[in-house]
RNA sequence: GGAAGAGUUCCCGAGUGGCCAAAGGGGGCAGACUGUAAAUCUGUUGUCACUGACUUCGGUGGUUCGAAUCCACCCUCUUCCA
């Protein structure tokens, strides 16, 4: 089976400009393709790590990954797919978020002299002259056509600035740089980058005249169609300081039955015979081997083996029946502070899992929380520690709260 | 620059002097049912010293016994005209 195959037979690949010689290319590891990133956030998400697997499945079959920093584009803001305007990051947001990336990147695929590159489009984009632009890339592009877009379509009703307007026309030029530099012929990117790539396939010909090409990949949505990767608190994040590897187990564990199956398929190395078999024989309550392998592959792939073994402990301890585990949120409190015990709404405050005391006893009052699996449900309760006790709140969230 | 309109709690959105901590929906949280799933049903969803008090309806002042609601100024956004 070929790379493209593969690609295929896994559901990654969404649309390319030229199949044919997108395929071609990229089996003989011919491909010099580059994934842009913008530096939105200070840590990485699911989201990118689709991308972050993209490139190490071609490099692996021997093509070259750009993988380019969007510290300049990162100061316009994508519009794409956006219903508000998106808030301004400042430079220096940017250059920090730029650092974080790069260090998550670098634990992910091997960058380096014959390896895969890392760029910056700040590089280009921050020396360019305004009225220079306008006359080498701005005439190439059509405005009536641009405005035609469906990308942009979300945004009549609220307006579009027209600094965001330009964020198609920077990404072409960074394609634009990136293949006279460095002979960049590909550009892969979510599926809502596709009129942003198109973008720059058609300046180059028009510069160049030459051919470029583009590839999306699927976008990592449930089965309701909504994003992935997001949940109440925000994205699933790739850092284990913003996303603890157990709650990032625990996001993979409890995906809906509907998305396995793809998450697997499109997240993990997982040979693809081996998923296609669980496929077909995997229904209703088994899939549930499914979903657990998922979470330990992608935590495997992200903090490591030790990580992912951990969390599997956790999760068979906690939720197998014994309760106890050495890896849970654990919050330490002196001794001197609890006496005779400690008011339960205090504690569960104390351990982050009420914001505020009303909503403590909200919990408490509805049957919520328990402690050493003993439900309390008097919000005066008075909660006695002599070295350490479990905090268990709703069904799947537990704490461990110990005296120093 | 001119004209009209809008800004309400996590989000959408009702509310046009006291009955408003503010309808309804979404989302969240908890309970039931389950498979750590989905769907469904129930409760809950500003804070605290919780049968009471306090803070909230873009901002700042004002009118009033009493303001999300009326007035003035300011800020932001939308639409129409240029």
């Amino acid at each position: 089976m070929t790379l493209y195959e593969e690609l295929k037979r896994r559901g990654l690949i969404a649309q390319v400009t030229n199949e044919e010689e997108i395929s071609k290319m990229i089996n003989e590891g011919k491909a010099v393709f580059y994934i842009g990133f913008d530096p939105t956030a200070d840590s990485l998400h699911v989201g990118h790590f689709m991308a972050l697997c993209l490139m190490k499945r071609l490099q692996m079959a021997g093509n070259r990954p750009i993988a380019l920093l969007g510290g300049g584009t990162g100061l316009i803001g994508d519009p794409t797919g956006k219903t508000d305007l998106r808030k301004m990051l400042t430079p220096e947001t940017i250059q920090h978020n730029v650092d974080c990336f790069k260090k998550q990147m670098s634990k992910f695929i091997e960058f380096g002299e014959g390896k895969a590159m890392m760029v910056n489009n700040a590089d280009w984009l921050l020396s360019l002259n305004y009225i220079d632009v306008l006359r080498e890339v701005g005439a190439c592009f059509s405005v009536n056509k641009m405005l035609s877009f469906e990308c942009y379509k979300q945004r009549w009703e609220r307006g579009l600035t027209f600094l965001e307007f330009n964020y198609m026309i920077m990404q072409s030029y960074d394609f634009y740089m990136l293949f006279q530099k460095y002979g960049c012929n590909m550009q892969f990117g979510g599926d809502d980058q596709w009129a942003n790539m198109l973008g720059g396939t058609e300046l180059i010909r028009k510069k160049l005249g030459k051919d470029a090409h583009a590839m999306t990949i699927t976008l990592l949505t449930n089965s309701e169609g909504k994003k992935m990767g997001k949940t109440e608190k925000g994205a699933v994040w790739l850092d284990p300081e913003k996303t603890a590897p157990y709650e990032f187990f625990q996001y993979w564990r409890n995906i809906g039955d509907a998305d396995v199956i793809k998450c697997l398929k499109l997240l993990t190395f997982i040979p693809i015979e081996e998923i296609e078999e669980m496929e077909r024989t995997l229904e209703g309550a088994a899939l549930n081997s499914a979903k657990e392998r998922l979470a330990y592959e992608l935590t495997t792939l992200i903090h490591g083996k030790e990580e992912a073994d951990k969390c599997l402990q956790a999760a068979h301890a906690l939720f197998g029946g014994s309760g106890a585990s050495e890896d849970m949120p654990t919050t330490e409190i002196p001794a001197a502070e609890i006496g005779e015990g400690i008011n339960i709404l205090d504690l569960l405050v104390r351990c982050s899992l009420a914001p505020s005391k009303s909503e403590a006893r909200r919990l408490v009052t509805q049957g919520g929380i328990a402690v050493d699996d003993n439900k309390v449900t008097n919000s005066s309760a008075l909660v006695p520690i002599s070295d350490s006790i479990i905090i268990k709140k709703g069904k799947k969230v537990y704490h461990k709260v110990s005296v120093q």
